[in-house]
RNA sequence: GGAGAGGUGUCUGAGUGGUUGAAAGAGCCAGUCUCGAAAACUGGAGUAGUCGCAAGGCUAUCGAGGGUUCGAAUCCCUCCCUCUCCGCCA
């Protein structure tokens, strides 16, 4: 969420933002309430002080043997009356919270202005589609043959969406995940392993709820919320904490299953692994010092493709127009990998820069050593990397002819052979 | 799951209705002393909201949320968490 402060000292900033976002603008009801708040705090606080002056009087009163009870008696009407404003000042709060909920993060200036995916700008393209002689086929063929994915089982046990993978689609994954570890602790990052469900207000935190609340699975009964990214636990492990200033930046690699629901994609891309309810994922996260988040957020990103480029996984990078960005990010790059077999890019990783958004629902501070205020550090992250479809990419471009795959050299160490057949 | 104990500022730890935002000690920052440091001494120091050009004032905050009261860290209720014992268990 935004400031208040901000938001009443640059509506017209936060406007513009929201109109780049395309999302509903309530700032002026924002306003309107917060000067309604303004009053009602001014009138409750003057009577609470007075009621603090009086009853220490009272207090004295009765030391020294004297009759409070006129005093008392004047005080009751004035218990009333701040009873009243708390309740008007609780009633609005709530509103206001509800109305700070729905204002997005304002896009970064160097975010190009659009409104469609296809606003998005493709600045940066590595590696060499592979040619080939014979017909790529999808991933779904090569696996299905080979038996290494098994779907149908995945439906019986759990449903759609819920494959298993069996014995070297297995072993590629679990080498994956601990590729990406490695790579990621030798670049700093620390490996935290995280809880998978989380609760209300770590959901809150990072801002799941309440605007992607049913793309969750919740488990009711206990009210707990399966995590869609290790995101949620890993930036809500800091939540209400102060950093040292000095400590910055704090990073952090996470490894969990993500569980999304989907709901209203069912049709769209969801042959194979493209798309599924349980997945994989290695997240990095960052807590940052606000003056160097946009240098972080490049970092990130580069730590993310020096992956692709160690699979020799052939890829491309995009900046995210303000109207494809989503509600919480000022600035976004997916990674998106070519699958041979398709012949379609794979979004494999989204790096993003929260700014002080979710540090600000989340209270994450830092101790200015200039200062010596507490101020909101910046939040980032991005995927490093999402499992299945990166599978799917090694799979479809290291095929062969006979519907073998080969392992990327760099795996070959963590899954001790070098072929799929 | 059952039975107990407890949650106070950076830490230790006092405090069971009336100058308690909160004793005391440690730690931290600044100053004095010193060639410098240590020690000693003096002073300062939470967070948030709100009013104010500012100085500063006011309000809230002793796990969280309610309640009782003129007045709550202190009494009552609900919830959360930690510890000990028992049970169950990967």
């Amino acid at each position: 969420m935004l400031d208040l402060k901000f938001i009443r000292e640059h509506a017209d900033i936060v406007k513009n933002g929201i109109k780049l976002k395309k999302a509903d603008d309530n700032i002026d009801a924002i306003l309107v309430l917060d000067q309604q708040r303004r009053t009602l705090i001014g009138e409750g606080e003057g009577l609470k002080a007075k009621r603090n002056e009086v009853s220490s009087k009272v207090g004295q009163m009765k030391k020294s043997g004297e009759d409070a009870g006129a005093v008392i008696e004047e005080m009751n009407a004035v218990k009333t009356r701040i009873q009243q404003i708390d309740d008007e000042l609780k009633i609005t709060d709530e509103k206001m919270e509800d109305l700070l909920l729905t204002v997005p993060n304002i896009p970064h200036p160097s975010v190009p202005v659009g409104t469609t995916p296809d606003d998005n700008k493709s600045i940066f393209e590595w590696g060499e589609k592979p040619q080939s002689d014979f017909v790529l086929k999808p991933h779904w063929d090569i696996t299905g043959k080979l038996g290494i994915i098994d779907f149908e089982r995945g439906s019986k046990v759990a449903g759609a969406g819920f494959p298993f993978y069996v014995g070297k689609a297995a072993t590629l994954q679990r080498a994956l995940i601990n590729f990406f570890l490695d790579q990621a602790s030798e670049r700093g990052y620390t490996e935290l392993q995280a809880p998978i469900v989380v609760n209300k207000e770590s959901a809150r935190g990072t801002g799941q709820i309440p605007d992607k609340e049913d793309m969750m699975y919740i488990a009711t009964r206990d009210d707990l919320y399966m995590i869609p990214t290790a995101e949620v636990p890993v930036t809500n492990f800091h939540r209400k904490e102060t950093f040292e200033e000095k400590d910055l930046p704090v990073k952090y690699a996470g490894y969990t299953p993500c569980f999304r629901r989907e709901a209203g994609s069912y049709g769209k891309d969801v042959r194979g692994l493209n798309r599924l309810h349980q997945f994989d994922k290695v997240e990095l996260v960052k807590f940052v010092h606000p003056s160097t988040s946009y240098d972080e957020l490049e970092t990130l990103r580069t730590d993310a493709e020096h992956l692709l480029q160690l699979l020799g996984l052939p890829y491309r990078v995009l900046l995210m127009c303000t109207g494809d960005m989503g509600f919480t990010q000022t600035k976004k790059y997916d990674l998106e990998v070519w699958a041979a077999g398709q012949q379609k890019w794979l979004e494999v990783s989204s790096c993003s820069n929260f700014e002080s958004f979710q540090a600000r629902r989340m209270n994450i501070k830092f101790k200015s050593r200039e200062t010596g205020k507490q101020e909101f550090v910046h939040t980032l992250n991005g995927s490093g990397l999402a499992l299945p479809r990166i599978v799917a990419a090694i799979i479809e471009n290291n095929q062969t002819p006979e519907g073998k795959v080969i392992v990327p050299k760099v795996l070959q160490q963590y899954t001790k052979f070098a072929v799929i057949e």
